[in-house]
DNA sequence: GCAAAAGTGTTGTTTTTACACCCATGT
DNA sequence: ACATGGGTGTAAAAACAACACTTTTGC
């Protein structure tokens, strides 16, 4: 056994030793990961196995259910004060019946009784929120070798009911895309109009004219005019915009 | 003591009694119930309290969350095959915390240990549903000794945080009507453009013209023109309608 | 024939879409 | 000056709203 294995097999005995999870009950984040008009889902690859899963966790019996997700995303990349929203439970008696745990434990070398905690069913709460995933580090739990983004039509071999998960998360995702936009964790505080509409398209996957778009979004009056920007290429300079914050 | 609060201690003590619920979670369902123009929520109130929560309950084990909620609905109403949909998940910490269940506990001179399930924090998972009030009958459980229809504007006391969970379901059914009249437990196979739209502005508190909604309606290709319907009334008799079931 | 309520038509307005033109900028 | 990309204007089309008129029904 190398001493990789050593450190792994004990954050995974630690994790499976803990008392004070809710019972039952997981959650589970979709981070989806913006950049060069690429949408990408942060992914944690399962040690020896060609498996793939969520960024997911567990609740303490003493935090709130939000907290909990926001701890998962923390963990896995060191990010705060990101807009997290939750769109959907899933509760199937099934859906973590294919004792993905009980093999990675096995592999490990860690013995846990059958009614253990960590194999029992699941119910797991989805969240999700948009980032820009060049800003990120990435970093894998006891459970992972290996964190990486994924293309949202290329994704590889998931566990559980994650591909369902994931399908309505991106659902949610296009639905609201307007308040994850104003929440902003992807675009900076100042941003062009382009920028905004290269998100617009990624995410909704079509294509919007430059002129109409700016309208419709600008209908909305919840953006800013700002000074130009000028990045020195040889036209002219865009302006720049802010979500108006309203605080009265 | 009654005879009729030995029964009610009979079946408190069964229900702490029981072993196979999946801890710290529960169900709890929004029933909006429509009739005659007034959009109303179903509610349970405690014995002995001027306190009302709404119809929810726990999840056995073995059993799908989805059904869970099913079955709560059916215990409380004895509806089969209805239309609910899940609409969020209430995590927070504190959300349990004001001792509702120790003190009813009590006033029915029940035990409970002070690390018992039923006096723990409790996440619950929301559905919502809408349905025709005068065809149901109400059957209160446990830990209730009534039901009772209540207008959505004029709601008495709630527990823990059950008017946060109206007002989120409210919203949902607000935002989703159109999926739930398609899937409707509320009007009859056939129905006119009438009763349809008085649905509509009932749910979403606001008055449509006439032909414009049954404009907008039609442009949705969702729904069938079937025969006239006659009531004997002395004017012109309306079409009935059917939504459009694709089975291809 | 009449009142009541449903169906249909018509017109003006607003919103959306597509296209065109003008403007600022660095080379 | 010129190519590039951003801002703005405008006309056609579509969607929506308000109103008017016609039709059907039982008395």
């Amino acid at each position: 056994m190398k001493i990789d294995d050593t450190k792994i097999k004990q954050s995974l005995q630690e994790l499976i030793d803990t008392k004070d999870f809710v019972q039952n009950l997981s959650v589970d984040c979709v981070i989806f990961g913006f950049h060069d008009d690429i949408l990408k889902i942060l992914l944690l690859k399962y040690h020896d196995l060609d498996l793939w899963s969520l960024p997911g966790g567990f609740v303490f019996n003493d935090e709130h259910l939000d907290d909990a997700a926001f701890r998962v995303l923390y963990e896995r990349t060191h990010l705060e004060n990101i807009f997290l929203q939750q769109f959907h439970t899933f509760g199937r008696i099934d859906r973590t019946e294919n004792n993905v745990h009980e093999i990675l434990l096995k592999n490990k070398n860690i013995d846990v009784s059958k009614d253990h905690w960590i194999l029992q069913r699941f119910i797991t709460v989805g969240y999700c929120s948009l980032i820009d995933f060049s800003l990120v580090d990435t970093f894998p739990d006891a459970f992972n070798e290996s964190c990486a983004w994924f293309e949202v039509s290329d994704l590889p071999k998931m566990a559980f009911d994650h591909n369902e998960i994931i399908a309505k998360g991106l659902e949610h995702i296009r639905k609201n895309i307007d308040t994850q936009m104003v929440a902003s964790n992807l675009l900076p505080e100042k941003f062009t109009m382009k920028e905004l509409q290269t998100v617009y398209e990624t995410v909704l996957g079509e294509k919007f004219r430059r002129n109409n778009f700016q309208r419709k979004i600008l209908a909305e009056n919840s953006l800013e005019r700002l000074e130009k920007f000028f990045d020195g290429s040889p036209n002219k300079a865009p302006y720049l915009y802010r979500f108006i914050t309203e605080e009265e």
